[in-house]
DNA sequence: TAAAAATACTCCATAGGTATTTTAT
DNA sequence: ATAAAATACCTATGGAGTATTTTTA
């Protein structure tokens, strides 16, 4: 048995799919298949079932993985404690899925302070059983807390609506007044999305939502126009809005949205973990 | 980098002695050095500093070996659970530092109980860093508690003494008045010396106590001739005595021992462990 | 001068490749 | 007919050996 063995297992097992799993190794199907026929004779006991064409991991299959994937994990975490004591790299991957504006700034501006720190950034999910990146900066609509999570931002959203909306003769919109009015939000799998869903639903209704959108401008934009009404986060929305006939009004009810920055605690927390957090947490506070 | 790179390293970072540990993983001792180095230059790191003739685990390396150390235990945690899920091996190995008089009857109780389990028997200290054994039979002098920890036998201990001691006169023995009593007792690494010392230093002397055995049976002999006291737990002892010449006195202070049957954290629970501890719990409750 | 580790070299076991066959959709 | 996995066979890398040298207590 051998470490290869076991790395080729674990990829065999999560993708069930042999010919996929040896593209992923960058190895050849039948060298991937000797192995894993290889590793089941020295288990002692099969794996996979073989089902017509096709392989799905079995009982005994689902134990060892989890054992192998704690295994290799806990040595990639040696070796990288290892290697971050001895400056060998300095390097972090952070997955953004949330103020996605700041982007630009957050790059240039951790660029300038950490030259020497290599930055990989991507929008992998947060929370996924296999988290790849050293921090996720996502969004929540509710506060979370845990030893791996700082949060960095909590904001009020109001009612973005056009200056000619009867309603901007209140000073404070209770979400029930909010019931024929059409909702520009974001796309459904975004978490603005969710917080307007949610708040309407709290008050008894569905809201009318047939535009989801992906950027902030066009939703200003559209709101301008009296197409609808959106939620506006205060602190990452608010001051980015530069049209005088866009209203914001307060909610009657509390409409929060939380900035969160999770480590991954299967990475070894390096340096260079230490470093971004420590920015991204600078950053959000000089908001 | 390789499985064999990594017991390797764990072996020598252990011994700290390249030609020691390849003796130990039976391979040539040019072999394991050239493994060694072949490993740092992965690593990217040295591991061990070279300190004349010898080798030493330097920072690096004492670092990985913790993280390798867990990564080879959880692998084979998670090949100890599938082989035992698939009843391939029906296998058990029981250290017994306490109660070894019992050790017969306990082994051919548990053969004839489960023919099918090989046992295998042996001495090793318990609450090591490094504990082999599946489950640890040990005594203790103070309660112990933990997730693995099944308390099997609590045993008051008497006083023994011979029927011509002039203290048999009292009903009860309080430790001060043995302060000039020769003490019979157990090799000093045995527990039940500690409890001896513990109990005369509680009453502010040090017991006088040149003689110590391995074993009960000497120690009755000498006590029944009048060369001293001992101490005599209730119910693992006192009831092997059969002679008259001696006699045994309750103390006016609580002094207990206990028998302890740990399982160790660190391998699979499988069925024959079970088996194990359910006859010994068995056989201390029914003794 | 001895004990430990490192180096030099030789050998073969096996991981990985390509070509092909088997199996089931 | 095609997609997936298994089998057959070949190649070459590297793990393990023996013999020897270097190092230092």
């Amino acid at each position: 048995m051998n470490l290869l063995h076991l790395k080729y297992f674990k990829t065999a097992a999560e993708l069930e799919h042999i010919t996929k799993a040896a593209d992923k190794l960058f190895i050849s199907q039948p060298s991937l298949s000797k192995s894993l026929h290889q590793f089941e004779e020295e288990v002692g006991v099969p794996l996979f079932d073989r089902e017509g064409k096709g392989i799905r991991l079995n009982q005994n299959g689902k134990i060892l993985l989890e054992h192998i994937t704690k295994a290799l994990d806990e040595i990639d975490y040696g070796l990288a404690e290892i290697k971050d004591k001895n400056h060998q790299y300095r390097e972090v991957s952070l997955s953004v899925t949330a103020a996605t504006q700041f982007l630009p700034e957050i790059i240039l501006g951790f660029q300038s302070a950490y030259p020497d720190t290599e930055m990989y950034i991507n929008q992998d999910k947060p929370n996924t059983k296999e988290p790849k990146s050293d921090l996720y900066l996502y969004s929540s609509n509710m506060p979370v807390e845990g030893e791996n999570i700082t949060p960095l931002l909590v904001e009020e959203c109001y009612i973005g609506m056009s200056v000619n909306n009867p309603l901007t003769s209140y000073d404070v919109i209770s979400p029930s007044m909010l019931k024929d009015e059409h909702f520009l939000t974001m796309q459904n799998h975004l978490p603005l999305y969710k917080l307007t869903y949610e708040l309407c639903e709290n008050s008894g209704f569905t809201p009318i939502s047939h535009l989801q959108f992906d950027n902030r401008e066009t939703i200003f934009a559209l709101i301008s126009t009296g197409m609808g009404v959106a939620l506006i986060p205060s602190k990452t929305w608010a001051p980015y809005i530069n049209d005088e006939n866009i209203c914001l009004k307060p909610l009657s009810v509390s409409c929060e949205r939380y900035i969160i920055l999770q480590a991954n605690s299967k990475h070894y927390f390096s340096e260079s973990m230490r470093q971004m957090s420590n920015y991204l947490i600078n950053f959000f506070k000089n908001l």
